[in-house]
DNA sequence: TAGTTGATCGTCT
DNA sequence: GACGATCAACTAA
């Protein structure tokens, strides 16, 4: 399947983020190669949004999400989590999407060995319905941080069509600063979404 | 089923 | 020194 130009990620963060739904994530970890479709995310708005890392300026742990869009940002958090974000718009704005919850297309057995390792699996909608299983479970960690999406490690490509109407969009989850506005974006009836 | 809490540590104040 | 763009286990009802 093809891949997304560099020119898809260019544009406004919000355009970005309801067309990053139904497109599908590709990650390589210990040989096996993983895809997930997009099904939730979350957009952050660099300084325009209090909620956003990138509100106060760049700093060792942001940086990346201010190079030109199309690179990943993975930050760490809780002391235990990974959460993948889509760098958006020109190099120097700092604007990301945060992937929320991806719907597995291949390699379902690595991503739920990746999810098992340590822990539980029980229900399988459970292996990749939040931030930081998704990126447990597509072997996503600090050493992607500021991978380039042009590249052949991680990369997303067309997925499926998702029609405008299945697109929901709702205040964000987690955060408690910037709540008023609705910039997570889901697709509707999808069994991948979080909660 | 809803609400609470422990785990665990890098980053910024 | 406080606090997360979280998760899963636990408790109460």
């Amino acid at each position: 399947m093809k891949k997304l130009p560099r020119s898809f990620y260019l544009r406004p963060t919000l355009t970005v983020a309801k067309e990053l739904l139904g497109k599908h994530i590709v990650t390589k970890a210990s040989g096996h190669s993983m895809i997930g479709r997009i099904v939730e995310v979350e957009a952050y708005l660099g300084g325009k949004d209090p909620a956003s890392h990138a509100y106060r300026g760049k700093t060792r742990r942001n940086e990346v999400m201010f190079l030109e869009g199309g690179h990943l940002y993975v930050y760490f958090t809780y002391g235990m989590h990974y959460c993948a974000n889509v760098v958006t718009e020109e190099e120097g704005i700092g604007h990301a999407v945060l992937l929320r919850a991806v719907e597995p297309v291949e390699g379902v057995e690595a991503m739920t060995r990746n999810r098992n390792a340590g822990n539980r699996g029980k229900n399988p909608v459970g292996i990749t319905n939040g931030p930081a299983k998704l990126c447990q479970a597509m072997g996503i960690g600090r050493s992607e941080n500021g991978t380039d999406l042009a590249g052949d490690k991680i990369f997303i490509t067309e997925g499926i069509d998702i029609p405008r109407s299945l697109i929901r969009s709702s205040p964000r989850i987690g955060v408690s600063k910037g709540v008023r506005h609705p910039w997570r974006f889901y697709i509707n009836n999808n069994a991948w979404v979080s909660r």
